[in-house]
DNA sequence: GTTATCAATTACCTTTAGGAAAGTTACTAT
DNA sequence: ATAGTAACTTTCCTAAAGGTAATTGATAAC
């Protein structure tokens, strides 16, 4: 039976590894919650221009409401005029720093391999 | 000066994490790797009809080349007939084991987030 | 009343990812 | 000669991701 635990646990693993890529997979998530780690909470108009680098408003807006979707980061809106709205990351987020952190390792060490070859 | 050391730690992270994700990102490159590590290496059909499920012929072929590629796995021909090829794991290719811990146990505490709410 | 700012949204388009189905090559077994 | 197997490859197609540029709505400053 031991076999069969293992079967099955080898089946959620890779089911909650597709849960996570079919919300985090794509050029941009990951690098919105690292700015945000980084930077601390933004408005729009940071996001855009300074921390990612290279999205599009469209993009942005419509990854920022997945991300709120799913948890991870909140949207306020201030009252200031202009009205600016601040993205902050939620204490569930924190749960994707280890990725992210993986993510930046291994980036790193692969650099060097390829560069290597 | 510290400051600027410490942007520039940033950005570097930044680039590394796109690295990562320009290689990695998408359906299928982590559920073939998590295959791997957990039945070891394995052949063209098992990788298709059992470990990664739902994986079309086409597109594995194209993401072992670029596993290989990028150093990640090995491709053996074996004296067997008819040929049968053997893919494998490389030295290299543990330093997406962290990222892919990460990636499953955010998937199961998304899950449970998700549910809650 | 014109211009500017912020946070988008809309329309349009191109590129990439990915899937389905059939075909290919090399070999073996019957 | 025919059928089967393994590892692909090819063709064709759709859907999703992502980019560009212009526009919107609310507000305020000049």
């Amino acid at each position: 039976m031991d076999e069969n635990v293992c079967i099955e646990t080898s089946k959620e693993n890779m089911l909650a590894l597709k849960d996570s890529l079919e919300l985090l997979s794509g050029k941009w998530k990951f690098c919105i919650l690292l700015s945000l780690y980084i930077y601390g909470s933004q408005r729009f108009k940071d996001l855009l221009a300074n921390s990612v680098g290279g999205i599009s408003p469209k993009v942005l807006s419509k990854e920022l409401q997945d991300l709120e979707n799913n948890l991870l980061i909140t949207r306020t809106v201030n009252n200031t005029k202009p009205v600016t709205v601040t993205y902050a990351l939620t204490k569930h987020a924190a749960e994707t720093q280890p990725v992210i952190n993986a993510l930046i390792t291994f980036g790193k060490k692969h650099r060097s391999q390829i560069i290597a070859k």
